[in-house]
DNA sequence: TTGTAAGCGTTATCAG
DNA sequence: CTGATAACGCTTACAA
């Protein structure tokens, strides 16, 4: 590999004219700039990115932390993220945690010595309990650009985007009343979620319009995958036999929650109504087509993105909280109770 | 952010006492250790990589490419590679090309100056027609380890995984041919995808068999997305009604011709045998379940990540080329034609 | 065993 | 406007 030294050499200048060339830090006379471009095109010189990143103590390299890539959901926030960052010179370093906040905490700290340029965090498992707070608060100390998504901010401290899963519970619950259910069982995501925790109150908040007291309702702790569904959806069929409303939280579970009943040979939307938080194409695609309760999350990680661009050069942000709202998919797993 | 020298300032020994003993290159007396432990204690301090990479001209960094990080096989794969990658500290650049080989290009050149550990490369588009034989061959040149996941690979450069996707379309059109069918259409991926390619050639062989003449055989090109998959199917059925049994090539375009063939009120399978390569969830979930020939591609990023290892170790493999093999899993989209 | 100093490839300061 | 040269934070000969 060439480096500036060589360049220079050959181009009969200066190293830090070079450097100003290639910085175009100022103009230098047709004459020398020529030298120097025909030195770097015969030396196929690029400069190196290590050396400029000691010297000037910063990357062009942002970390993005997911709990699990392999999720629909993340995979597709991070290839948006991916996508804006590389427009500006970007590159991404992927942390899957495995939803395991211990690997989250080792890893970023293992980049904090890297002069890494920003941190987007998206929402973790155990947010709520133990939101990473010591790394945070120190990252904030040490004013690192941070971004976060759907996840627990003590104190607003950092800019985030948000999908407002409580409207979204709410909005889908409500819908389930409206078409005259009344018993109706909820399917959380892992309540140790932020996301997950809002999802909740937000079934309460509709159900208490028809349900006197909040132990009435029936409600089964899932997750996040296909067999945390199924298996949910199994127990909460056992336990109530007599709903005729579920609401599923999170797209994977639905599913889960979807082939659960199908095996069961209970029909939807004639026996139970099926209705999801959460959009993905597999909810169009089965059949029925369940209904749900999404986000348009092709603008997620474009935003978080750019919430991180505008903290990373120092630019104000006209909001810092971007609050995503949900939108009804009416499909055909959900049906009037006559 | 503390210094080594800060630390063997604290510690009152010299900087290379303290690199020595952060690289645990000698045994030091138990005096001086404890006292510069406490001065790093003390000093909150940790080795700066940047730093540390332009001395040694090495990181701790590998690069992932693939076409498209939101489609579940290559999630799939990145998250096996980050997974196995992270327990040897190694973090993990993830380049999402679009199917895009200039933004591929584009992406790996960028980062090349940047003492990066090593690359991996899934199969993209164009990958047959043009697979960056440029930039590969400098790399290869350059000596800088690169594996390959089913990719195009003249003169066997580089060590690879691939999955024997000839040997799946053979299998699951003999699975049909077995099952009595006789008329069957094929809808491939993109056919400048090198497994697409070997695909097409696993269903002609399979179909020499009951076919005189190539010009007979039903084959759509398809893609790797569900809308493709519905597209292909409906132009494939609106061209061959005759059709009694269906290949199709890649997950989401599979459950795209689910999808395509429910909506069209064409049952699975009593009118139409669905059969699809490649393994997901979806294909397990929907009703009825789908017949697919897939991989175990939980093992595919540990071994390319093994791979490359090797590589930058310098350790010789047992093999360069691993092949995996297909395994069918039937179910209940395909049936016995009377 | 420990310390001194050179050097990794840049940028930035400061003379000329 | 250009050219030496000192950083940046670390590793590694080489010397003591």
């Amino acid at each position: 590999m060439a480096t500036i030294r060589d360049v220079a050499q050959r181009a009969g200048v200066a190293v830090s004219t070079v450097s100003r060339f290639l910085n175009k830090n100022i103009n230098l006379p047709e004459k020398t700039e020529q030298k120097i471009i025909r030195a770097i095109d015969e030396l196929n010189f690029s400069p190196n990115k290590v050396a400029r990143s000691l010297v000037s103590k910063k990357s062009e390299i942002l970390v993005v932390v997911v709990p699990d890539i392999s999720s629909p959901f993340f995979s597709h926030v991070v290839k948006d993220i991916e996508k804006s960052a590389h427009k500006d010179g970007f590159n991404v370093i992927l942390c899957d945690t495995d939803n395991n906040l211990d690997k989250e905490r080792e890893q970023i700290n293992s980049l904090r010595n890297s002069f890494i340029a920003g941190y987007i965090l998206v929402g973790a498992i155990d947010d709520v309990n133990d939101p990473c707070g010591d790394i945070l608060k120190n990252m904030q100390e040490k004013g690192e650009p941070v971004v976060l998504i759907d996840r627990h901010n003590s104190d607003n401290t950092f800019p985030q985007v948000i999908h407002d899963k409580y409207l979204a519970t709410l909005m889908a619950t409500e819908h389930l009343i409206r078409l005259g259910h009344r018993q109706i069982g909820f399917i959380t995501g892992d309540l140790r979620v932020y996301s997950a925790l809002n999802a909740l109150k937000g079934f309460k908040a509709a159900m208490a319009n028809i349900s006197k007291n909040e132990s009435d309702m029936i409600v089964v702790e899932g997750g996040f995958d296909l067999d945390k569904g199924i298996r949910s959806t199994e127990m909460l069929l056992q336990k109530h036999p007599q709903v005729t409303g579920l609401v599923v939280f999170s797209e994977l579970a639905l599913i889960g929650a979807y082939n659960k009943l199908m095996e069961m040979g209970i029909s939807i939307p004639q026996d139970i109504s099926l209705i999801g938080i959460g959009e993905t194409d597999l909810a169009k695609i089965v059949q029925p087509p369940l209904t749900t309760v999404g986000f348009d999350f092709a603008k997620t990680g474009e935003l978080a993105y750019r919430q991180l661009k505008n903290l990373i050069v120092g630019k104000s942000m006209d909001e810092r909280n971007i609050t995503l709202k949900p939108e009804i998919f009416i499909r055909s797993s959900t049906r009037f109770l006559d």
